[in-house]
DNA sequence: TCAATATACTGAAACGTTACAGATTGCCAA
DNA sequence: TTGGCAATCTGTAACGTTTCAGTATATTGA
């Protein structure tokens, strides 16, 4: 009935890995007909398509990834690219939880792919590039003409940012609006009287610094309050010299009455520092600060507050990437999250 | 003179990438040859060797992963397998980068395996190992009886278990001495003249529970000292659980005078409860916590730290799996971390 | 009736690698 | 001289998949 022979791997079929050989001996097909009607090929019977199917579901086949990786190019995997030593804490653990949710429906793996203070950013992206390791790539750390950003334009590989270019190129990307949080974080800390005002800014050079500054600067003249330079520390800094630096700005005469943060453990710092100064959260100065996890009102009651959410991030971009991948238009695949509004404390 | 022709993909290979095919043009020699001459084969000359390692460091030559991955199954693949919802934050972006360490000067690359609260923890490790998709794997949240540390057992897979197991069998694992923190926090609160003690612990269920718990009360009955029971919550309890269960605890007669916590979230949501209580802390109770970054401190100065490095255990679990892999006794790759002393407010 | 065409299927080749089973050479002992 | 053997090297097949170029059968148009 039957012209096929069992053949010798198919014999202890019983407890290897079935693939599309087996299919088809099983099915009485060919292999190239079972890789079709798989994959709902138009010149498959309606009929086959269905009753392979329907055994590729009995006995679980799941395509060998090595085998489509070699013959297609295709990897299934999307890179999330992390500086070791620089990224948010929260960030890391929140955005590959956003990323995962995403992904985890479709045939698609995550790797992270890590590079350290020394290295050039570019390293890994060539890394990647250059082994066609990854159909898509995260980036975070962002800046407005990013080496990485238009290596991979020119490569024509899938890629979505954390923040914004400023290259006149078109990309996906995912944003915080932090020109919002600075300037509602200034109006807020008018609108309690502060009129001295600093900010903990970003690390120099990334995209968001510059949003961020300039939101600062601009609701500054809006409201008619001042700034105090405070260009000395970033949140890249660590945490003793955040905390010294504060104490040493908040001895001064011409100190701060208000001061904007724009990470939480930064504010942590800043906090202490201004408690070294013997100052007071609250009385002597009211601090405004960007968290992601909603631990800060725990810490001072004082403290006002702006909520970023990196999981929301972390979604957004895996699905600019995969819809880059999937044949989108990458200037449809960009998106820019609105900052809530300043909160005190509650109960 | 050289019999072999070029041939159709070697000609424009000024772009594409190099591969065994094209090193062997280029020396002349087989493609055999020259993977054999690149591991190191013994029955290769020596010249032979020096002569085709040398062109392929030149032209950059970087063997193709899936063609490895297909004919050997070999996929060079971490997993790391993560709750997407329970693990401590900066659990996971230390080990992350403490696996990225150890694997950074290796073949390997690291993927996230995410599962959710609603999935059994089997799910994902049983996925890995059907679809042969990595090498080796770590998990964490580990059980005393482990159903995924058994199934890997089982099927030969290697894998490191964050945590120890209770089942008799023997693999590779990295843990902190929850015992000796737990033990010693308490003679540190007992020196402290405190004698009433309770306990936030770890989740109930996993192995840390069990050593963490044992480590307390056997220090207890060491000192002299008592316990409140606190055992409506745990660090796996939301940040507003716990504080407010706290409250409650610290408005009963016979409250607690000291506490243990093996968080630093789950602490900064006690000293909430403390304070909502109208206590204060360093007066009317004593806190020993666990933190992995050293951030409790700027929280409340009066707080008592001890501090577990999360990314030397994720360096540590990597350093096993990749052993065990090389070849290694699983019974040898079992490390042990000891805490430091608990530490108080330092200037 | 015959050719043209649509439908449903198929084998062979290729992706890059490694393992197997030789093949060629030179050297030495007999 | 010859047989044996070590030292080097080589071609072929296979891993599992998709694509290319078909083949066989039924259906249609004239």
């Amino acid at each position: 009935m039957d012209r096929r022979s069992a053949e010798k791997d198919d014999e202890a079929s019983a407890k290897e890995r079935p693939t599309l050989k087996t299919l088809a001996f099983m099915t009485g097909l060919g292999v190239t007909t079972v890789s079709r009607a798989l994959k709902d090929a138009p010149e498959i019977g309606a009929e086959t398509r269905r009753r392979v199917q329907l055994v590729a579901k009995q006995i679980g086949y799941r395509p060998n990834r090595a085998g489509v990786r070699l013959r297609t190019g295709k990897t299934n995997v999307i890179s999330l690219v992390l500086n070791t030593e620089r990224e948010i804490m929260s960030f890391v653990s929140d955005i590959i939880y956003g990323v995962s949710e995403v992904i985890a429906d479709t045939p698609y793996h995550l790797i992270v792919t890590p590079y350290s203070r020394s290295q050039d950013p570019l390293d890994p992206i060539r890394y990647l590039v250059e082994t066609g390791s990854a159909d898509g790539v995260i980036i975070s750390r962002t800046q407005p003409n990013d080496p990485r950003a238009r290596y991979m334009l020119e490569r024509g590989i899938p890629f979505a940012t954390h923040g914004r270019t400023d290259m006149g190129l078109v990309h996906p990307y995912h944003d915080f609006d932090n020109y919002a949080f600075a300037s509602e974080a200034v109006r807020h800390l008018a609108g309690l009287g502060r009129r001295r005002l600093a900010l903990v800014t970003p690390p120099v050079g990334l995209t968001y610094y510059d949003h961020t500054v300039n939101g600062f600067a601009d609701a500054l003249s809006e409201v008619g309050a001042s700034e105090v330079p405070f260009n000395t520390v970033s949140i890249d800094h660590t945490i003793e010299q955040i905390r010294t630096r504060t104490a040493q700005l908040m001895r001064r005469d011409n100190r701060p009455d208000g001061i904007v943060s724009c990470a939480a453990a930064a504010t942590l710092a800043v906090v202490a520092g201004i408690e070294d100064a013997g100052l007071k959260l609250g009385r002597d100065v009211d601090v405004v600060s960007k968290q992601s996890s909603e631990l800060l009102h725990l810490f001072r009651r004082e403290l006002l507050v702006v909520n970023e959410n990196f999981r929301l991030a972390g979604s957004e971009l895996a699905r600019a990437v995969l819809g880059w991948i999937g044949g989108k238009e990458p200037g449809s695949l960009q998106s820019l999250s609105t900052p809530g509004e300043v909160l005190p404390y509650r109960g």
